[in-house]
DNA sequence: ATGGCAGCTACAACGATTGGAGGTTCAAGC
DNA sequence: GCTTGAACCTCCAATCGTTGTAGCTGCCAT
């Protein structure tokens, strides 16, 4: 039976703050620490397990959501893990998507600071890009991944415009 | 002179929430809007242009506070535009370091489901890497990361370990 | 015993946006 | 001109995950 550790210690082997751990376990993500008389947190291996899970999710992009699935997954072991695979695919295509609109944007700013030749702000690409929506090409593939969403998953009826009303401004 | 635009309009014409404009306002991102006898907001063309750039701007991934340095910057067209390029490259630095951490990540997350061949939970590629930092390759380049900022900006005195007090917690 | 780091609770802030409650105004259509 | 109801108003709270602060008390080595 080793030493029980306490916050401190667990917070500098998984890389996390003090504070946050104690948010987790006010959040019920981290299961109530024993205490001491005078009222400290003291853990057990178990905690530190948990803990480390929690943090190593948390760098791989999941949010406390989905690592509160997978670990009542991980507490169930003879479960079929399908589920915890398909949190993972989930994420994955998070990321996926997270990495092209990235790009798309990393493309469009190259290209803001390629064509600005670095004269008055009155001439610059940056400025007058930003200002013109229609100069930038990064626009239309951020609405095309909109519209995507929208086809996947319709927006509830109240959402969307409904017939009368005051039309769209014209010009716009 | 065009009729002003209500602020339904301005967030139809740029893709904002109505809430979000007025949040612009009560920050002081968008000047105040003229208000008609009952009190509602009318907008001239000038605020539709300023917060078509800001959108715009927000969609390339731009923070308020950029936002608003870069607004200064437009308004000042004689002043030479080395700052706004300052603005963007450091934007587009972000970007590019946020595609590369994605792309760790999903490097990892997709060799984790490559791994698991979908049996129990026990035997789950994706929960026992999450269990297990060892098994994960992310986990050393997001530390050099981290790293490498340390050199460039080194923290406080006051975070690093101070020799004394409890030592590190044996076999972390 | 004492010094001082580390811990405690409770609350607020971050950034950007969104949602709701509860009430008022505008303008289209008659 | 009147009715109707969508759109507007203000104020406040929640989101997400974490961090910071204030004002304490506990723990442990010297």
């Amino acid at each position: 039976m080793t030493r029980p550790y306490s916050i401190g210690d667990l917070a500098r082997a998984c890389d996390a703050k003090v504070q946050t751990i104690r948010h987790y376990e006010a959040i019920g993500l981290m299961p109530p620490a024993a205490r001491t008389e005078g009222g400290q947190r003291r853990y057990s291996q178990a905690h530190l397990k948990r803990l480390k899970f929690i943090r190593h999710a948390r760098e791989l992009g999941f949010g406390l959501a989905q690592i509160r699935a997978l670990l009542e997954l991980a507490d169930a072991p003879e479960q079929p893990c399908a589920r915890a695979d398909a949190i993972a695919r989930e994420q994955l295509a998070e990321v996926e998507s997270r990495i092209r609109r990235l790009e798309a944007l990393r493309a469009e700013l190259a290209r803001m600071l390629r064509e600005c030749r670095g004269g008055r702000v009155a001439d610059c690409r940056v400025i007058e890009i930003l200002a013109d929506h229609e100069l930038c090409r990064f626009h239309h593939a951020a609405e095309d991944e909109r519209k995507e969403k929208e086809r996947a998953a319709p927006p509830p009826v109240k959402a969307r415009r409904r017939g009368r009303g005051r039309a769209r401004v014209e010009g716009l």
